[in-house]
DNA sequence: AGCTATCAGCCTGTCTGATAGCTAAGCTAG
DNA sequence: CTAGCTTAGCTATCAGACAGGCTGATAGCT
């Protein structure tokens, strides 16, 4: 579940005024007050959000003298992109998946115990039985819990760690087209072939597996966004 | 002039404390109201510090629950701490830019303009021409901005961002072992390879050129930590 | 004129008391 | 024994206040 907290949002806010205003480095943005105003929120709130985007790196905060969007150009790109231009976005991301995933596919397939697969299949059990019933909102959690057992049977954190930022950046769409019944169907098949291949320690047959899931999921963003 | 904030200074003594006491993830930290008295600062201040944490992904703080040490140890953590570890990051580190150069060359390959592998022949020219001087910080900079140079060029921001993301943090070590010449030589040629092979427009060649280069990359991290 | 000291206005940094909402555990009535 | 209520402890947020840094303008002195 996903818990909201308003310091939170007022970080998203701001991070979105940056990106929707397309404020160089250095620029000033508004101050505490004018954006305890705009966005109705008390100071503790409002500087807890600030402090939030100091700490990703994405604005200063100098006393005495006010708010400024920082100079140094670390991920704050994908931060600050937020939903703006959201299609392009959406399949740059896909594309980083797509190549971070099949890296994990293939050390998984070399170094993951029995047990990963197993774990995997529960999840694959979830996924069938969320689908059963029509409850969605479990399909995709389900879905999303398969895919970050394969990250974690690889044995690389770095590669989790990276996964899991781009999962909460995008959360939506990871690869659940909504609505779309019979693309989750398709979609299912692909899930099932690619843990098989994986069990059998076959690379080949795991990356094209791989490669149907990313097309399906590749043809469901791209209908989402045009 | 560094400034010194209080919030910050909090940010630090609670990290110091968990590392003090060698806190597990998932262990619990002492509340808010007790922090306060130990610290002797305000509930705001706390809180900033608190927020500054989160947003490294070193703690998390649940409403109605309380303030526990981070399950995921994000990408941060894994800078946060340095030399700490070394030869399982670097070689994870390895694996990450494996896969996620592979599909900046695919791209590339597909979709670069002429102008872009001419810049890259540039950077081959530097590299080329620091080697001769022996002026390996040089050399180091001319690689560099030859694999930055196919990320720009394959047309995907989100993946340039994690790029630059992964080389700020470990910018010792790209894939310049020092001061070994004869490596030095050989992953030149790797890269002469890479290059002609992108120009082609075949993918395949450029694919096995990056593997042997990747392969020097690896023996020279490995000799390097071990 | 040129330099300096002072001040006002705006800004961030920090503190405090109050209120609301969340969570877990204990208790009670059926 | 269990469903539902209660309560204690905790975090989330707010509104107001005060302290201190920064800057430009102004008044005063040389």
């Amino acid at each position: 579940m996903k818990r909201l907290y308003l310091s939170d949002t007022v970080a998203g806010e701001i991070s979105a005024y940056i990106a929707k205003e397309q404020l160089a480095p250095g620029a000033r943005l508004p101050s505490v007050g004018e954006w305890m105003e705009r966005l109705e929120v008390g100071r503790s709130t409002l500087r807890e959000g600030l402090k939030k985007l100091q700490a990703e790196g994405i604005i200063e905060v100098v006393n005495g003298k006010g708010i400024f969007v920082s100079e140094q150009r670390t991920f704050q790109l994908l931060a600050s992109l937020g939903i703006h231009d959201a299609r392009a976005h959406l399949l740059e991301m896909l594309e980083v998946r797509q190549a971070l995933e099949a890296q994990a596919i293939l050390l998984a397939v070399r170094h993951a115990e029995e047990a990963a697969f197993e774990a995997m299949a529960g999840h694959l059990d979830d996924y069938r039985r969320a689908r059963a019933r029509e409850d969605f909102l479990a399909v995709s959690e389900a879905d999303a819990a398969f895919h970050l057992a394969i990250y974690q049977a690889c044995g690389n954190r770095v590669l989790v760690g990276l996964i899991q930022m781009m999962h909460d950046e995008l959360y939506l769409s990871w690869d659940s087209p909504d609505d779309r019944h019979e693309v989750f169907d398709a979609s299912f098949a692909h899930h099932e072939d690619l843990l098989e291949a994986m069990r059998r320690r076959d690379e080949q047959a795991a990356l094209a597996a791989f490669d149907n899931l990313v097309g399906a999921t590749r043809k469901s963003v791209e209908a989402m966004v045009s």
